[in-house]
RNA sequence: GGGGCCGUAGCUCAAUUGGUUAGAGUACCGGACUGUCGAUCCGGGGGUUGCGGGUUCAAGUCCCGUCGGCCUCGCCA
């Protein structure tokens, strides 16, 4: 091979003891300088670590007057002899502390304007200026290892499924726009005028039809877009580990990524996750937990006391289990004095976010209850709670009554809450369940029909087909969420491949057939011809990263991410066009004029 | 679409509850210093208090609107 040029020997986070003597060239960012007027010291950096350089004037004039201009994030290359520093001078807190290069050559290979922030700070600054310069902040440590992990996770994850006999198979960016589930992001047309493709909210169709195909095992790291407002851990473009096989049952998905799973965590972190991976069915989390994606690194489980609320002479207990109601509360062990009332009064505004109108709390002592309701209770009924709970003094009890879907909601984000607040479980831990046996549907108040839980292609489980007709929220699914620390991590079904039951679950959806034909005509054409039994299962990739990076913010495991507004602040999109692009398209733009 | 928090030197924050010249640390600029590693020491520059309006003798502070960021309900098959 022809010799090419080298710009650099080793990096910044690579020199030992054993290099000492050796002549190496080194390239970095300057991550900070200290210049004694003799002596000038560059920690240097790259993204394998920090190298302290040393400037002497002894070793050459020139050199040592250009260091002394060095400045936090100037672009430098330096060439020097490995040195070990001499004692009482090591610096423990970076992995090449115990040596220096002193330089005998410098070359300032590119300035910086001062940068708005160094990355290597402690006071971070708000975010929207590290997404406007997402350059600098990309620098940080931090942001670094977490990209790093990303790839770590991505290359583990093509690995396990090419090692399993999975193809990567790309599916279009630009698809047909399904106005079900999420909004779509549009692209319009140029050769047809008038049309639109729209992204993918995900290549649900298209791994169908390679199964029909006969690409049994399939696998692609796909980005979709789903143009609805974000949260803390949903981006409009995110990425799935999307998967479908076929000639399989729900079991063997969930065998797959079982393996998966435990493959991925031995990875990263080196632990073994012991198989199967739990499996709760639905009905049972939400009882047990109120929520379809409980967090199970720590306990603290709802418990029903509508027997007692019956009973007892507070009329708001009393009243929502007449009305229909449920009570329900749970037991924060040890924390009646970590509680004031002011912080209890936090926690009844929180609990009000989910609907609920109040929150009775008790802090438990030896055989009764003290609260400012505890005279609504007689000692017997305050007994019967303790006992329910399993409290014992200082616990702090709370509950609350309403209707069962708002004592659920309202209960599990406090659960949530109080779990972290009390610091109840390792906020590394990786804690992974599946829950299965989810409804085929649930009823949609507003538009007075049966919306599809899953989607409309998920195969009802066999015994229940017979109730589609006559008690539809009794249908269980064939589908299966991945939950992992509170987190939906995954969620996919087994298919239908049968049209008849297809139409059967269409017709219940209150999707006609002309419709249907309309809508997904080219799956189902797809799947008259020789469909194989298939399921499939989609992971959220930026989800996984950012609870392997122990981290609860999406942004920080995405290079470039986007606002709550859904704009990059780096890029200036979105943004407006040309007149002239949007005549080519065809496109006028009716936006409200401004007041 | 709704609720909440935030916005003051490049950055992180302060400003005695409406009071007279808006401060500190850091960064930046100049100087001193040959073993620092949050270097130190001396000196210096730097502000449309997000933007617009209002109340008031007086507004960073109070009110209204607006823009932006974050959290959240709805939404996300």
């Amino acid at each position: 091979m022809e010799k090419t040029i080298v710009l650099r020997t080793h990096t910044c986070g690579e020199l030992r003891l054993e290099n000492v003597g050796e002549s190496v060239t080194v390239c970095g960012w300057v991550d900070s300088w200290r210049d004694h007027g003799g002596l000038v010291f560059i920690d240097l950096r790259d993204r394998y670590g920090l190298t302290q350089v040393v400037f002497n004037p002894d070793e050459g004039a020139e050199m040592h007057e250009l260091a002394r201009t060095l400045r936090n994030e100037f672009v430098i290359q330096a060439t020097g002899q490995v040195v070990k520093r001499p004692d009482g001078m090591i610096n423990e807190d970076i992995e090449t502390g115990t040596i220096d290069v002193k330089a005998t050559s410098l070359e300032l290979l590119n300035k910086s304007l001062t940068p708005p922030f160094e990355p290597g700070t402690s006071d971070l600054p708000n975010e929207e200026l590290r997404l406007k310069h997402r350059f600098v902040d990309l620098r940080r440590p931090t942001l670094q290892k977490a990209l790093i992990l990303r790839h770590e996770i991505t290359k583990s994850i093509r690995d396990y499924f090419d090692e399993n006999g999975f193809l990567d198979i790309e599916t279009p960016i630009m698809g047909r726009s399904t106005p079900e589930g999420a909004r779509d992001y549009l692209v319009p047309s140029r050769v047809h005028e008038g049309c639109f493709y729209a992204l993918p909210q995900s290549p649900q169709i298209f791994k169908q039809i390679l199964m029909v195909a006969g690409f049994d095992r399939y696998m692609q790291v796909a980005r979709c877009f789903r143009d609805e407002d974000l949260r803390a851990d949903r981006q409009p473009e995110f990425t799935q580990i999307d998967v479908e096989m076929a000639f399989v049952e729900r079991d063997d998905i969930l065998g797959v990524i079982d393996g998966l799973i435990a493959r991925l965590v031995k990875d990263v972190r080196g632990v073994n996750v012991s198989l199967p991976l739990p499996r709760f069915t639905h009905a049972d989390v939400m009882e047990r937990f109120g929520s379809d994606k409980p967090d199970m690194r720590f306990d603290m489980e709802l418990v029903d006391v509508g027997g007692i609320a019956a009973e007892c002479d507070f009329g708001v207990f009393k009243n929502t289990i007449g009305g229909g109601g449920r009570v329900r509360g749970l037991n924060a062990k040890g924390a009646a004095e970590k509680y004031s009332r002011k912080m209890i009064d936090e926690l009844t505004a929180y609990v009000g976010e989910y609907g609920a109108k109040g929150l009775a709390f008790f802090r438990v002592q030896e055989g009764k209850l003290d609260s400012p309701i505890a005279k609504f209770f007689s000692e017997e009924h305050q007994k019967a709670l303790i006992e329910k709970l399993g409290g014992e003094p200082g616990d702090l009890l709370f509950f609350v009554a309403d209707k069962e879907a708002v004592t659920s909601a309202a209960l599990a984000n406090l659960r949530n809450r109080l779990g972290k607040e009390l610091e109840l479980y390792d906020p590394m831990e990786i804690n992974a369940c599946w829950v299965i046996d989810f409804p085929l549907v649930s009823w949609n108040e507003d538009e007075q029909r049966w919306d599809a839980e899953h989607h409309p292609f998920c195969y009802p489980v066999n015994e229940d087909i017979p109730l589609l007709e006559s008690d539809p929220d009794k249908v269980r699914a064939q589908s299966y969420d991945l939950v992992c620390n509170g987190y939906e991590a995954g969620s996919g079904s087994v298919r239908i491949h049968d049209p008849a039951v297809q139409q059967t679950v269409f017709d219940l959806l209150g999707i006609s057939a002309d419709e249907a034909e309309r809508r997904f005509g080219f799956l189902l054409e797809a799947l008259r011809y020789g469909a194989p039994p298939h399921a499939g299962i989609a992971l959220g990739l930026d989800r996984w990263v950012m609870l392997m990076c122990g981290d609860d913010n999406i942004r920080d495991v995405i290079a470039f991410p986007k606002t709550q507004k859904a704009a990059d602040l780096l890029s200036g999109a979105p943004s407006t066009v040309d007149e002239r692009q949007l005549k080519e398209l065809h496109i006028k733009i009716d936006v409200p004029e401004e007041t």
